[in-house]
RNA sequence: GUCUUGUUAGCUCAGCUGGUAGAGCACGUCACUUUUAAUGAUGUGGCCGAUGGUUCGAAUCCAUCACAGGACACCA
């Protein structure tokens, strides 16, 4: 398998001539002492000093050569590291007898990570480089850079083989540095909040807390099979009822579903849930968290998103069934009337399942008409009850929740609620689900009895929500595809043998 | 799941209506001590995604399959 490339077999041959030359083409013996950030930064005053250089400050610098140009008995290349790319001056006669040409410039090559010591110094072209008195091979790359210039743009390389994807195209590695940052304010802006971080389990007896399909797993001590989480909700509201108050969980959600540019099978998510508040305190900790997020990640207010602007000074709010009328131009009159809904939609073409309920037809119109016009971010509330089997009712109207979502750039960031909190009303709603689903809705909820139970000791009125981390840091690195916040999504297996493997 | 567009050297890509496969980069050799995608000379490199079919002849036409991108459907 491996190794067969003639580059690769070539490559080898030069691993194997250093060792001979008595030098260890994996070696760990690094004396790095500087960054080539900090290189630069520490050295930005050598323009000023005489020759335009310093030779009695030392640095040990080490990275990956990028580019790399050898003309005759002096060469330059493009030395690179996580913080930055550094340009190295080295000349033959710098170095020890005979290393140049028999080891720089024979045996050296580009993709191969190595380490030098020298001194600073501005070119005559005006860059800061390093003056190069000692060269050291620190790792062997046996495997080919792709392109130079052009680096490597295949989606399913880039997807695939993430790592060359990091190693030719710095501004990935910058979006993932961004994903990281976000997901550390998150947590940093709950733990100021007071919430505290737990881990609830990742494998369930039942697939609740969302209506998804499942992944299955097998346990072979027990004999049983166990379901990849779809959400965390259940587990976290236990935790309410047992008396924590302020509680939140990021961590990786599992769907069994169609994947596509916002659609990944493995996904994840922040839930947090604060006991004695309700709906409308999260949409005010929402905003709070979106403002503390801006200042952090240093972002402007009016974000670019593709070829739209985002505006994070404009939150909005409205009820579902006034968003159809006046952002969806859904005709007033039929809204709150089933027959109506299904005869306006098969009038424009779009064609519903038998047997929706008005909640359901309502959230029709709503994905249909509203969801993709909602740029600026726009609370959605008075969710019907019929599509929110988890979310408390409208003290004043039965058929609402006290729920909303949170639309940013068309897309769904958000959803919270003020928690049921009634344990009959919650077994009834379970019941309903379970109704659907032997009607055939293969994603309805199912019922669980231990979280009925748990509801029955009293859970305090609480408020809870969910954001999708995944398409929030899309949004904010102004990427189109799950894909390119993941650094590792999800592939099919390259040949048809692996998909059909068995388990050992 | 459906439709659609791709798959040619390690990478980025040409290859017209079918006639024995091309460039740049990378790599080998030579020259070159301040280059910036270094430069100049020269050379190596391919089961044209897989399997069938049509044809005297297929990278090229047809069918099936695999993988990927995009759109739609479902979902977050």
């Amino acid at each position: 398998m491996a190794f067969e490339n003639k580059f690769i077999q070539q490559r080898i041959e030069k691993a194997k001539l250093l060792q001979s030359e008595g030098i260890n083409p994996y070696s760990n013996n690094s004396k790095r002492n500087t960054t080539v950030k900090k290189y630069i930064n520490v050295n930005s005053d050598i323009a000023e000093k005489e020759n335009k250089r310093d030779e009695h400050r030392i640095y040990t610098v080490s990275g990956r050569i990028k580019l790399l140009r050898i003309m005759g008995k002096a060469s330059f290349f493009q030395l690179e590291d996580e913080t930055g790319t550094l340009q190295i001056y080295i000349a033959r006669d710098n170095l020890p007898e005979g290393f140049y040409n028999t080891v720089f410039k024979k045996l050296i090559e580009v993709g191969d990570i190595v380490e030098v010591t020298g001194y600073p110094f501005i070119t005559g072209k005006g860059e800061l480089s390093l003056h190069t008195s000692e060269f050291k091979l620190l790792t062997k790359a046996i495997a080919p850079l792709p392109e130079k210039f052009h680096g490597v743009t295949d989606k399913e390389i880039r997807y695939r083989k993430r790592y060359l994807d990091l190693i030719m195209n710095a501004e990935v590695r910058k979006t993932f540095q961004i994903r990281s940052k976000v997901i550390s304010l998150t947590r940093r802006f709950f733990e100021d909040k007071g919430f505290l971080e737990v881990e609830t389990p990742m494998m369930h007896p039942i697939a609740g807390g969302a209506n998804a399909k499942p992944f299955v797993t097998h346990h072979n001590a027990l004999g049983i099979d166990r379901y990849l989480r779809i959400a965390p909700e259940l587990y976290l509201k236990r935790l309410i009822v047992g008396g924590f108050e302020a509680v939140f969980e990021i961590n990786r959600n599992f769907r069994n579903e169609g994947m596509d540019a916002t659609h990944n099978p493995e996904f994840t998510s922040i839930e947090f849930y604060w006991a004695y508040k309700t709906y409308k305190d999260l949409i005010e900790i929402t905003k709070e968290y979106f403002k503390y997020l801006f200042e952090h990640l240093d972002l402007p207010i009016i974000l670019p998103y593709g070829d739209i602007e985002v505006n994070f000074e404009n939150f909005q709010e409205i009820p579902l069934i006034e968003s159809l009328t006046t952002i969806g131009g859904v005709p007033a009159d039929i809204t709150n009337d089933k027959e109506k809904i299904v005869t306006y939609l098969k009038s424009k073409n779009i064609t519903v399942k038998p047997n929706m309920n008005l909640g359901q037809l309502q959230g029709e119109l709503f994905d249909e008409y509203v969801e993709e016009k909602l740029i600026d971010p726009t609370f959605i509330t008075e969710y019907p009850v019929e599509i929110s089997p988890l979310a408390r009712r409208d003290d004043n109207n039965p058929e609402i929740t006290e729920r909303f979502e949170l639309f940013i750039a068309g897309r769904e960031i958000a959803n919270a609620f003020s928690e049921l909190n009634d344990p009959i009303d919650q077994y009834n709603r379970f019941k309903g689900q379970v109704d659907a689903k032997e009607a055939g809705d293969d994603e309805a909820h199912e019922m669980d009895e231990d979280f009925i139970e748990a509801l029955s000791y009293g859970m305090a009125p609480t408020a809870g929500q969910g954001i999708g981390i995944d398409r929030l840091v899309m949004l904010l690195t102004n990427e189109h595809s799950i894909r390119d916040v993941l650094l590792f999504p999800a592939m099919k297996p390259l040949n048809s043998e692996d998909a059909n493997e068995e388990e050992i």
